[in-house]
DNA sequence: ATTTATATTGACAACAATGTCAGTATATCT
DNA sequence: AGATATACTGACATTGTTGTCAATATAAAT
């Protein structure tokens, strides 16, 4: 990423007709381009911020020039509304799939882990916070849905817990505040995390002793009192 | 907020020369000045995001020029930093004076419904949302003390209550952790809050027992278990 | 080899936003 | 009242960013 693609250096060599062109122009296909293209906004959105996603800059991440950006999306909007389409996706594959894993009722540390990489390390939570933020939230009501299938998916895993331990059933609405508060925190972490932990003096251990906390709380609250 | 001021719509009454000059400029004090456009900054950030915040448009909401925010505040960069440093000792004030008030060790709720109300329900979280998705971070290292003040103040309470009740003295971490739990979910509301309130199907009364769920949750760790 | 479709580019247009400046008006001080 | 400091304005300069367009190169099809 230092040095940039430098045109073709070696075309002075002859005054002749032979070299006076060599374009070496590279064409991928649509597909791989709108790929490589999503990736690099995403990466400078996660390191930038908002201010940062400016159609040169990006172009020039890729080694393409911008109008083929416009090519491919037609508008900024057309790459930002792609650049949340994809978010969402890659956010409801990864938690129902972990949802889906069995070790789940045993062990929630995991899981929690499990939600926190997805949202906070990776830089999935920060990207949709600012489609949030500038209000692009209407935009994506799949948000709406992947809310539900997820506490859907985690209601019926504490169902099934409860039964296989012999205890009543679990209250909707209390999963429903479980599955919320980690969204929450996970949100919060991926935002404001390093600069509080920082400013605690907590070093990237520390970070990973809270998650385990968190964990245990959800942990002793799951099959607790309630 | 909804009637802007106008200019002085009784100027064409007399074609003679005493009606044709009626500046009635308004001049404030510079501090004045300052808040007030401080003030409209703010709520374009809260509604519209990052992009909303345009000299223009803050000019016209508080009913000056543009160039007069540029004589208060030097540049636009200035104008933020103003907008952060305010935020920053608005949010300390706001989360010390709540941890001062003597009913905190009895009832966590109250003091969770003051957390949440302090950075979720006004638009402070989604401004220092904003401030450190900018990478602004560095900027605000007041940022550290508050926490460290915050969570400073709130392990003397445990340890007072912790006395009181003859129970062994909290642990330090877990006194932070409590409070970096918070803090987090209270950001993560701020943003994602009313998203996944809706997508669940909460409305406010839900977001209420949302709240007091979590505050039931950490007063029962708080003279829980450990 | 020729044709076809389209990914890609450079140059330019259009616009928006910050910032500059010289001048104007108003509160305050003497 | 007059003088002074400065909050404020309108017009302009400047810069940066999105978007358009005609032209070009390249992969695939015939």
């Amino acid at each position: 990423m230092s040095s940039v693609a430098k045109s073709p250096a070696a075309k002075a060599a002859l005054p002749e007709k032979t070299a006076e062109k060599a374009p070496k122009r590279v064409r991928r296909t649509a597909e791989e381009a709108r790929r490589l293209i999503l990736d690099a906004a995403e990466e400078r959105l996660a390191k930038q911020g908002p201010e940062g996603l400016r159609l040169q800059d990006i172009a020039r991440d890729v080694g393409i020039s911008h109008p083929a950006i416009l090519h491919h999306f037609e508008s900024r909007e057309g790459l930002v509304r792609a650049l949340i389409a994809r978010a969402n996706k890659q956010l409801r594959d990864t938690m129902l799939t972990a949802l889906g894993g069995g070790h789940v009722s045993t062990d929630a540390a995991d899981h929690i882990d499990h939600v926190f990489r997805a949202l906070s390390d990776r830089g999935t939570a920060r990207l949709l916070s600012w489609l949030l933020l500038t209000g692009r939230a209407s935009e994506s009501s799949d948000a709406h849905n992947i809310m539900g299938e997820i506490v859907a998916a985690l209601q019926a895993r504490r169902e099934e817990y409860a039964e296989m331990k012999g205890k009543p059933a679990p209250d909707k609405e209390d999963t429903l505040f479980m599955a919320m508060l980690t969204a929450n925190a996970a949100f919060g972490e991926a935002i404001v995390g390093r600069q509080l932990a920082e400013g605690a003096g907590l070093d990237q251990d520390g970070i990973k002793r809270f998650r385990a906390w968190f964990a245990k709380l959800l942990n002793d609250h799951w099959d607790g009192d309630r």
